[in-house]
DNA sequence: TAGAATTTGTTCGTATGTATG
DNA sequence: CCATACATACGAACAAATTCT
């Protein structure tokens, strides 16, 4: 070790201060695995661990056969009070889009019933769909309303592709948040399937029920968002 | 396969029934990999598919030679325009601690420069630190300070074991957080040793800049959140 | 302190069912 | 109908970490 400090270690750093300078921009390739050897003067291998580490920060993005490439940046997603799904991807000159995976009639057990303050064990619309942004997919999300309330509303999200259009159609013309929790879990090969990354990959979760003008509970929703193409912002209202 | 549905997922469902209805609760052991797969009637490697899933939901904790847990509650983070690590980490009723890694002046890249509005290449305070709950290391954060105006803020923050005491001794009573991005990522074999957990595991990241009474940045702070002991709380209003 | 017992982690090998073309 | 690839499930052996005697 040449100054206390691993090569790749060396290599990580240079290839960072290369992001954050713009010398390679957000969604520019890299130099091949190949190329970079011969610029640090190091085996293959070497350049590997610093890439990899770099993968995991979240900062560059591997694919195989194709190459290396700076992580474009992340989709900003506003946390706040009013969370809508649509309107802060159009906001955000994006497209939106909602796909419906599976929709049908559960029995709540005790978290959603919890949520939706409503019997353990009564009847629930759970509705699981996929949020996309310009086609590509971002969120899973699990959504679950009470069934005397909401019977059919999966059509209805179906039709519209948003979840806000839906509940406007029962008469919820708002709907706010009660409070939100995230946690960073890592995608199940399920999940990773939905959101077309790896499994193992960081998932940011946000849960929270919706509550209606009324201080009602409207749903109770699980999100799970790529943690490679989403970060949550929190505003300071 | 029976029910449409593998053997490994049925066992899953059963064991996640078991921890929502409560029969184990956090913090308990499981029964061994052998009890389980005498309860269940398969084999060792069968229970174990259907533990690392919910290992990855971040529900159950395995512990090599010691057994299998239910994950406790994670400690409730609150995100606001005040952050405070020390205070809310009381708040709860638990022993905060802050250990002070390493402190040094250098000089702001383009990214501390822009949230703390100084010039590139200006001198800053770096104050790497590890936030504790009960001696249980949960967060580790790179705090910069603008050196012109917080020079040895390191040892007011060691004495101190908080950042807010140590501002306190600045003339900065009150900051406030001017927006907070949060995004999931893998922890780096550094980070996973300052935290005591695996390389891998998942980590909530908050960036953002504190602001004093004036609208002056104050601080401009990376902290990586262990996903597996905290997730964030964003409350309404 | 030493070592046995317990428990999880990893890597073989084997067999079967399912989906694809 | 066959070949291939992949997921699932079982069994055995050994490694590594922890706990108990």
């Amino acid at each position: 070790m040449a100054d206390g400090l691993a090569i790749w270690k060396q290599i990580e750093q240079a290839l960072m201060a290369d992001i954050v300078s713009g010398t390679y921009r957000p969604g520019d390739q890299l130099p091949t695995e190949a190329q970079l050897s011969k610029r640090f003067g190091v085996n293959r291998h070497t350049v590997r661990r610093a890439v990899s580490s770099l993968v995991d920060q979240g900062r560059l993005r591997v694919e195989q056969g194709r190459g290396m490439f700076v992580q474009e940046n992340k989709l900003d997603y506003p946390m706040g009070a009013r969370v809508r799904f649509t309107q802060s991807v159009s906001a955000a000159h994006r497209l939106p889009g909602r796909a419906i995976l599976r929709a049908e009639i559960i029995q709540a057990d005790k978290i959603v019933s919890d949520n939706l303050k409503i019997a353990e064990g009564a009847e629930v619309v759970l509705v699981e769909s996929v949020g996309e942004v310009d086609r590509r997919p971002v969120s899973f999300a699990c959504s679950y309303f009470p069934a005397e309330r909401f019977r059919g509303i999966a059509g209805h999200v179906q039709e519209t592709q948003s979840i806000t259009e839906a509940l406007n159609r029962y008469g919820v013309t708002d709907y706010t948040r009660s409070g939100t929790r995230i946690s960073a879990i890592l995608s199940t090969a399920q999940v990773a399937r939905h959101l077309q990354i790896s499994p193992g990959r960081p998932i940011i979760q946000t849960e929270g029920a919706d509550i209606d003008q009324n201080g009602r509970p409207v749903s109770y929703n699980v999100s799970q968002f790529a943690g490679d193409w989403v970060q949550l912002v929190v505003s300071p209202d």
